[in-house]
RNA sequence: CGAGAUGAUCGGGCGGUCGCGUGUUUUCACGAGGAAAGUCCGAGUACCGCAGAACAGAAUGCCGGCCAAUUACCGGUGAAGGCGACUUCAAGGAAAGUGCAACAGAAAUAUACCGCCCGAAUAAGGUAAGGGUGGAAAGGCGAGGUAAGAGCUCACCGCCCUUGCGGCAACGCGAGGGGCACAUGUAAACCCCAUUCGGUACAAGAUUGCGAAGAGAUAUAAGGUUGUUCGCCUCUCUUCCAGUAUCGCUCGAACUCAGCGGCAACGUUGAGUCAAGAUAGAUGACCGCCGAAUACAGAACUCGGCUUACAGAUCAUACUCGGUAA
RNA sequence: GCAGGAGUCGCCUAAUGGUAUGGCAUCAGCUUCCCAAGCUGACAUUUGCGGGUUCGAGCCCCGUCUCUUGCU
């Protein structure tokens, strides 16, 4: 789990990252992300991509593989779950996710 | 051996590395469920210038018990279903009134189509035994009786009234009488009777820290208390910005074990325990061993009940039915 | 978290407790040299699912599933 420092708290936030934000995707994730004094990021995953049981351990395992990137750049992002990323397993998302970073040009 | 019935239980365990939340400051401890779900009932708790009356509205409806509380829990009664163990049931009132009962049928709450009897008759009359329709057709069935028939009379059953015994009661088992009536069904149709119900829900609300603008001036105003009316109450009210921090937030009708009372729900006594409290929201990643380890599924103020989802495994019974053997 | 609403052919929709209606679409035929339009006919709904009340439920009652709206 990532700490309190690096987490994305406010809903005013995620509405200024989604406005002022450029924003990669891939099959199972969307990026959003602005240039900011520190690294912080936001994790989303919809109502509609399954029940209560579903989406926390999607996130769980998003913060995971976050957790395991760090250090980050100085950028306020949020990560958008989108219907595929249900259907993969842990070492699939990693692999998806470091490849955005990497086109975002966002590594580390 | 096969097919069932009922009542229960478990819902992976152990260890390692890297991380997260809370508490304590650490090398430590604890960290989702039996349904956390649906939000269908019932409460606690908080607030509403205190809780008054009438009407409207809503809910419930056999009896007893239990509970903080409930129609939802437990036990019984009755009815229905099943060969049976057993299961299910919103189960008051239809001679207070109103409505509805398609089609069929002569006729649907009142009647005579066919038939039967009487008769000279195709007239008039008697007749609900038989026919056919229907969910329902003048209590059922048999005998007597009769012109033919009919509770017209009688036996048995049903119904109604009275009454004895048993039971706290619902009700059950009997006895005697009525001679069957305003005569069917529907109240999960309106309704009647009885009982209950103030509103809003922790995003309730409390404390702290703050601003800006405007309006009314003692009443036929505005607002609150409930949907309406009455009654009662109030001096401040409205709009805009910000929406932060702390509390509420977990010791409670608490849980575990044992004894006692009770068929049970539950009660009671003793001992022990403190066991999530997040706030964009904490349980993940990787590995080893046992191994069938796979289901449904993630706390958001807290409890009691109900309902629904669920892999796999286990236990109990003077339980039931069938087969086989003795 | 809290409070409401809806569910009927493939789509849109009607129905007072008594055979579930109409339009579009689809299919077939007629018409045309061919297509479109037009005309005729056919098809399909056991009313989201499971129970109950009733002689009889799309309708009344209970449970459940899915969708959806509002408050925040």
């Amino acid at each position: 789990m990532l700490k309190r420092v690096y987490r994305l708290t406010k809903h005013g936030s995620f509405g200024f990252v989604y406005r002022k934000g450029e924003n990669k995707a891939s099959a199972a994730f969307s990026l959003f992300y602005v240039r900011s004094a520190t690294f912080r990021i936001g994790f989303s995953v919809s109502n509609k991509l399954g029940k209560a049981v579903v989406r926390n351990k999607l996130k769980r395992r998003m913060r995971a593989v976050i957790e395991d990137m760090l250090p980050l750049p100085n950028y306020q992002m949020v990560l958008v779950a989108k219907h595929k990323a249900t259907e993969l397993d842990y070492q699939a998302i990693k692999n998806d996710i470091r490849g955005l970073f990497q086109r975002a040009k966002l590594t580390g």
